[in-house]
RNA sequence: GGAAGCGUAUCGAAGUGGUCAUAACGAGCCGCACUCGAAAUGCGGUUGGGGGCAACCCCACGAGAGUUCGAAUCUCUCCGCUUCCGCCA
């Protein structure tokens, strides 16, 4: 969301922003927003001239009261009492109109930053780079489920009988492998200085429509029949509604919070084959990062918060790559986006298993996060509060993150490999190897 | 879930229909004075949002709606907190 006073005065800029992201149908919005925001204005003056003569009527009534003089004061009542109609209507009028632009605000991009590339859908998406050697090994790497299985580490159609399609059960060393990385990836976000943080795993509406739109919300959300609650799709949902209406100190920024939470998806829709499994599912869990910061250091966040999950991966000894969102792909709320995708050496190909957003003010002036900003010296224009920036990034989420992990450390013989970091966390096995046994 | 009470600035708290919301009073914080320095003391400052070239004006007392010329104050709905009871890890 921007700022009314920057559209106005920014026009051609918010214009030439709307085109790069080829949204042109948005274009005429710009000038609609500009004149309706006028008119609003000139109603907001309209209504404020009569409410401020209101006022003081009223408080020469309390006068008259006072000094016994009882039909004067009933004339100015009565005086008073008439404005009632045009100032019901400039108040109707005032508030249509602001609605109308909010409405409009909300449906406009925000600013990219300047290194986004241009380009129509994720198509156009640019690779920036990559890390580790993303190889085929001299056999063929089992589907996922398979591996899973033969470790005895799922049972989907128990799941489908009692949950349905897009549920699992995760057993023995893979549901032990899942919370091992969830557990390693808390540990890395902590030793980099990020808060760990459990938050509600059930929102209400009005958080939840300030992060997305209602439709966004009706097509993903699982809302908790006869309350005002919805389960969480992402951490990141109630993490930064922590911050939701807050007027933050200075010396309290950067807020780093490394969020755990299951995360709740409709996911409506089929999908393909490597789209089943566990790849796409209606719970999964998530160790999230969440940045507010100060304007001027969102940039640095950016860079440092991608850095720690390509680090995260090395670490797990997973190639991964990382892909600029160009223009036409990156989500209206965000100025800069840059996914991390895994190699499955299964596909080969990558796949994406985190993204990491820059938002600027967007989600901030939407949410009302703001710093309180008293440094008139050193920053001589900023002479009011601001908002501050948020950022947004996937650490892992199993158990999609389990795919890339069993596809790259599988082995010609069934056994898989452990890497180093998790084996504090899998009673130090340095592989897991299949076996049969009955898992029910 | 039942009953009662409460929600006002950074915190505590007064205000129960007008002429005290730049909100009494107390504390904190910032500045100045006194001091070799500090403490103590004294003086001054210290909510947020919006409109306007400006003067200045409007809005906000948990949120929303209503009554009224006028609402922190009265009514209704919702949210939250506290205490007691019930229930349950």
């Amino acid at each position: 969301m921007l700022d009314i006073k920057f559209v106005r005065q920014n026009a051609d800029a918010v214009k030439a922003n709307i085109e790069r992201k080829f949204q042109h149908d948005k274009l005429g919005l710009v000038d609609d927003v500009i004149a309706l925001d006028e008119q609003y204005r000139a109603a907001l003056q309209q209504a404020e001239t009569l409410r401020a003569a209101r006022n003081k009527g009223s408080k020469e009534i309390g006068g008259l009261m006072a000094q016994k003089k009882i039909d004067e004061a009933n004339a100015k009542k009565a005086e008073i009492a008439a404005m009632g109609a045009e100032l019901d209507r400039l108040a109707a009028l005032e508030k249509e109109l602001a609605a109308k632009v909010r409405d409009i605000m909300l449906v406009l991009p925000q600013m990219m930053d300047d290194s986004v590339p241009t380009g129509r859908d994720d198509s156009e998406n640019v690779e920036l780079a990559r890390y580790g050697e993303a190889k085929a090994p001299d056999f063929d790497v089992p589907y996922h489920v398979d591996i899973m299985e033969s470790l005895c580490g799922v049972d989907l159609d128990s799941a489908r009988k009692t949950s349905g399609n897009g549920f699992y059960y995760l057993m023995g060393d893979v549901a032990r492998l899942h919370s091992a990385l969830l557990s390693y990836a808390r540990d890395f976000m902590i030793e980099r200085g990020f808060t760990y943080c459990i938050p509600p795993y059930m929102i209400r509406s009005s958080v939840v429509t300030g992060v997305m739109s209602f439709a966004e919300m009706e097509g993903m959300m699982y809302k908790i029949e006869g309350e005002d609650l919805y389960l969480i799709g992402t951490s990141e949902h109630s993490m930064i509604g922590k911050f939701i209406d807050t007027l933050n100190a200075k010396d309290s920024l950067p807020q780093l919070l490394t969020g755990y939470s299951p995360c709740f998806r409709k996911e409506v829709g089929a999908h393909g084959i490597e789209e089943r499994g566990v790849y796409r599912v209606h719970q999964f869990e998530k160790q999230e990062m969440v940045v507010v910061c100060e304007p001027e250091e969102s940039m640095d966040w950016f860079e440092k918060m991608l850095g720690y999950t390509v680090e995260l991966f090395e670490s797990l000894e997973i190639p991964v790559r990382t892909l600029e969102c160009c223009s036409g792909d990156l989500a209206d709320l965000k100025v800069k986006s840059v996914d991390i995708e895994a190699w499955s050496p299964r596909q080969q190909k990558f796949f994406e298993v985190g993204s990491c957003s820059n938002l600027g003010d967007a989600q901030a002036r939407r949410l009302g996060i703001r710093v309180r900003g008293h440094s008139e010296a050193t920053e001589p224009d900023r002479r009011s509060n601001y908002y501050a920036h948020t950022l947004n990034n996937t650490v892992v989420t199993p158990p999609r993150a389990l795919i890339c992990l069993l596809e790259n450390h599988v082995q010609a013989d069934g056994s898989v490999h452990v890497p180093q970091v998790l084996r504090g966390y899998m009673g130090n096995a340095e592989s897991l190897n299949p076996h049969r046994h009955a898992t029910r």
